[in-house]
DNA sequence: GCACACTGGGAAACCGCTTTCCGGGAGGTC
DNA sequence: GACCTCCCGGAAAGCGGTTTCCCAGTGTGC
């Protein structure tokens, strides 16, 4: 393993010359020696060691992205997105994936500190427990508490700087444009309750029918996968428009509805929530909210680098996207 | 921030006592030293500073995977399965996506190295270039050579283990099966002759056709993503069976053909390539070959860190899964 | 011609942790 | 009771960099 101290000793210099040459710094450093370090450290083919960099420095390059599944195209989408922002800073990404386990969250951001990381992203959303909340939470405040800084996509429960998808807005204006299509029977796969992004575009799509004066829907809870979403859809009953929280349930919905010979949009209509482009293709087109996953990913890491004195919350609204998967009723 | 000296101070222990507690180590520490060092440790927060632990012990639990696009669902199958596997060893994961840039695949080795990660896992296709192979093969060697360990999914070009999907043989086998439904009219949407993945699916599938003394398909080239496969899908003419070299450009094709009013299976039979779960509910359902991509990721992890003398290189075979996308002409 | 920046080089302290080495005390054996 | 081990605690030497501080040499301005 070749060293800095190697280096300086093939080119006959110091150690703080080959430093101030190679690893950058703000003092001029005379061509000749220069030229002298550059050529030995190639011939050396000497790579600095981060370890030590950071530890002298103080601080490391690297930030941390906490996702619940990374096979899941909604985290891949907002991962990329903040990847991409994080390389456009000159910053590495260090990702861990908690498979929806809340312990494993925080055992990350424990592990993240530990690393010294810049910054740390939540990616995905909270649970309604608050207990668990508590201390994940509190586990972040260790971590800012040493200079860490984080930000969240998701709910506004952890007092950092968050990235909120209008999940609430969202489903209600989708509710009513599947109203304005005639739709008076509705019914919700609404993932687990758990969940707070579930039970949020639950809620909302649930409150607008309310305030529409129609039915309650049938709101059906399960897994927030394809599985979910086919499971749920044995039981709409006779809805005319099922909504399903996210896309990949919505998917697995429609699935179950070929299954079992059931038209889509004729018998039934309809919706998810994401607009997942790797989903864009679906037969038919699935109607949905769309969010703009990369841009949010993005926009996380900023703020998280940001750092200002007060979170800042930051409501990203969804765009209804009217597709075939719905239809009119006369 | 809290060092374990501060913590030494307060439980009034040595450094090298609240090290041993803390941080693991051979060597017995009495129960009551131990219990008052962990107190301390509680009380002020102590989080280990990994770049400085990384450091003392020469090693770090870091690994890291490059990979080139992170929201296409065939790397985040395989980059799950190296993390799954890599969470098992106890290990970080620091992930890099090059978006397709063989430079950006170069630097990140680099980047690794000075990271002085455990391993490195290339993941992807490797591209028709020599001058650019050598040059990342020499970045891979030089990392290798200051203790390093690295994998490779893909093809064997860089001396490294390497989990190598039987490209070829998967198109062929695909080939046959298709050419026993009684086509003898093909196209290959054959993607960008520089991956070197694409380049060998086409390989198998046209030798094969050619074995069985079929005529020549029609090859058309194009980008490697569902556009691609959408705008190739334009050129297929008289083909009564066109093959995809992945199922993301068969979807696109797909798209394309709805779109033109040309119904698949029965006007033309499209197959793909890959399995991918996210593609598994598309109407019609797509016939592919099959590659346990999970498996392979995680495998890849296994063999970087096994560490024999000689590179290992593993061959996984493809399954081939008719499914409706295809149909028999009689 | 001289005081005075200013420039660029090197010695050495330091970042936070691990681990070797040393030493003192307890316990065992004959 | 002398001698040996074993056990466990602490001092200190690294790990590989960065950066402060000091110093010699070189232009400047008057």
């Amino acid at each position: 393993m070749v060293t800095l101290e190697d280096v300086a000793k093939q080119a006959g210099v110091s150690l703080a010359t080959a430093s101030r040459v190679l690893n950058g710094s703000t003092r001029q450093v005379g061509a000749d020696l220069r030229a002298r370090v550059e050529r030995a450290a190639d011939e050396l083919g000497y790579r600095a060691n981060i370890a030590a960099q950071t530890l002298a420095r103080g601080a490391s390059n690297v930030i941390g992205i906490v996702v619940h599944d990374l096979t899941d195209p909604y985290f891949a989408a907002l991962a990329d997105g903040a990847m991409r922002a994080a390389a456009g800073e000159g910053l590495l990404v260090m990702v861990g994936t908690t498979h929806r386990d809340p312990e494993q969250e925080i055992a990350y951001v424990a592990t993240l500190n530990a690393q010294r990381v810049r910054a740390v992203l939540l990616v995905g959303s909270r649970v309604a427990d608050s207990e668990v909340t508590e201390r994940l939470r509190a586990e972040l405040d260790r971590y800012r508490a040493s200079g860490g800084r984080a930000a969240c996509v998701g709910q506004d429960l952890l007092g950092v700087d968050t990235v909120a998808p209008a999940n609430h807005e969202g489903a209600a204006a989708l509710a009513r444009s599947l109203a304005g299509l005639g739709h008076t029977r509705f019914a919700v796969l609404a993932g687990p309750p758990r969940l707070m992004t579930a039970r949020d575009r639950c809620a909302g799509f649930v409150s607008a029918l309310a305030e529409l004066g129609l039915p309650e829907p049938r709101v059906i809870e399960g897994r927030f996968d394809r599985d979910g979403g086919y499971q749920a859809a044995q039981e709409t009953g006779d809805a005319t428009c099922v909504f399903a929280v996210n896309d990949v349930m919505a998917v697995g919905a429609l699935a179950a509805y070929r299954e079992r010979g059931i038209r889509v949009p004729d018998d039934v209509s309809v919706a998810g929530f994401d607009d997942i482009a790797t989903l864009r293709d679906q037969v038919p087109a699935l109607t949905t909210v769309r969010l703009p996953l990369q841009d949010m990913g993005a926009r996380a890491l900023e703020l998280a680098l940001a750092a200002e004195e007060e979170p800042t919350v930051e409501q990203v609204p969804g765009e209804v996207v009217l597709r075939e998967s719905v239809r009119a009723l006369r």
